[in-house]
DNA sequence: TGTAGATGTGAACGTTGTACACAAATCTAT
DNA sequence: ATAGATTTGTGTACAACGTTCACATCTACA
């Protein structure tokens, strides 16, 4: 009766958390190669499972990255809110919303960087905005990125730094000039960018949003 | 005697043309089905010859897929300069310059939305910025995207609107700006948002490059 | 206790990329 | 023209993948 769930998983049979441990070995294989890494095999052989197991718990392969993509968009946003969070609290209202916006894309661009295999798969979703504001892809603060993003922009025309009309639709304006960097440098034509230079393009993107928009 | 290399490529033994016909059998999947789809099997058999002939013209699936990219983005180049071939030639200078870049980002998204599978499998390269100026990746004019926008922010230096000290890596900040809306268009969570929408995020965002440059 | 449902196994099928030995067409040099 | 040498396509084979299905086993509840 040693068998099953004794806590930490045992050998034989039952696993016992075998949807958790297949989830995770699959943000593993996405942390090191992108959405094209989580294999169904390879994720039941880290865990220690026939292949076929896999399928009493997701649909098909599409489902496992369903849900390692949002397991990587809450790692996202836990990355921006760290980065918001490095903020002092206090200080003048117009300064400190602008610099909330820009914490939102320094902390994109730096999870961008750091884990260029969870950012890669957390937009290879097969779903549309419907799902951006859904329960399993927000951080700590309960907030998804683009939420995240939102609120941000919200301080702005609080600040009144953004006229309240060009509000609407404004995520979209900023989010495209961060993802699109973000996916020149760890995808595109700028791979390989000394890393000085990616932060003075980071500073300058950050810079064009902050006045164009 | 009737084999081999008739014109067009006979029934039997020699092809004639392999290298090309895989190439683009190649393009034609990419074109329905983005990079994934550009499968080496499928090539040869709608080709009509064992998948083992393709190894002896190119290396292998990665090798192929990398000579569509590189005619995907001369397909992308084309758009952007037919764009660009729909302006008025005379007129003032300024306005002129300030349209030229303006018609690049608006042949970038155009291309992104009528060929989103040519548009992603452009971006999917193995190498870096290094061969970004390369021979195959050119439009008609003999420029490839990035020196089309290069030379569009040339002509904003020259008409006086970009200060000469900003020019040197602006084309990333306007790229990034541009291609960062056109995946999130068409493969992102922007993915299904309605046309008058998409033209006015599309504008807005050409909006803000103009102005935060 | 015994039966129903959940969960993991093993073998199987069709698909993919790739390697290799072989065969046929063309080229080159005598 | 004829005999190699070289190119180019064929056929077979292998490992890996996603997926299915019949079966075994464990758990829960009557």
């Amino acid at each position: 009766m040693d068998t099953g769930a004794g806590r930490p998983g045992r050998a034989t049979y039952r696993h016992g958390d075998l949807r958790r441990a297949l989830l995770e070995a699959g943000v593993e294989l996405a942390r090191g190669g992108g959405p094209d890494a989580v294999v169904l095999r390879e994720a039941t052989r880290r865990v220690g499972v026939a292949p076929s197991a896999a399928y009493r718990h997701f649909a098909d392969r599409r489902a496992l990255l369903d849900e390692v993509c949002s397991a990587a968009q809450a790692a996202l946003a836990v990355a921006i809110e760290d980065e918001m969070n490095t903020l002092p609290v206090g200080g003048d209202p117009v300064g400190s919303a602008r610099a909330q916006l820009r914490a939102v894309g320094t902390g994109y661009l730096r999870f961008a960087r750091d884990e260029p295999g969870l950012f890669r798969t957390a937009f290879s979703v097969s779903e549309d905005l419907r799902n951006a504001g859904s329960p399993a892809r927000a951080g700590e603060g309960g907030l998804t990125p683009f939420q995240l993003l939102g609120s941000a922009l919200d301080g702005l025309v609080e600040a009144g730094l953004l006229p309240r009309e060009r509000r609407p639709g404004a995520e979209f304006l900023a989010w495209s000039a961060v993802h699109g960097l973000a996916m020149l440098l760890i995808d595109g034509p700028l791979r390989g960018l000394d890393n000085t230079r990616v932060r003075g393009v980071e500073r300058r993107l950050l810079d064009m949003v902050d006045q164009g928009l």
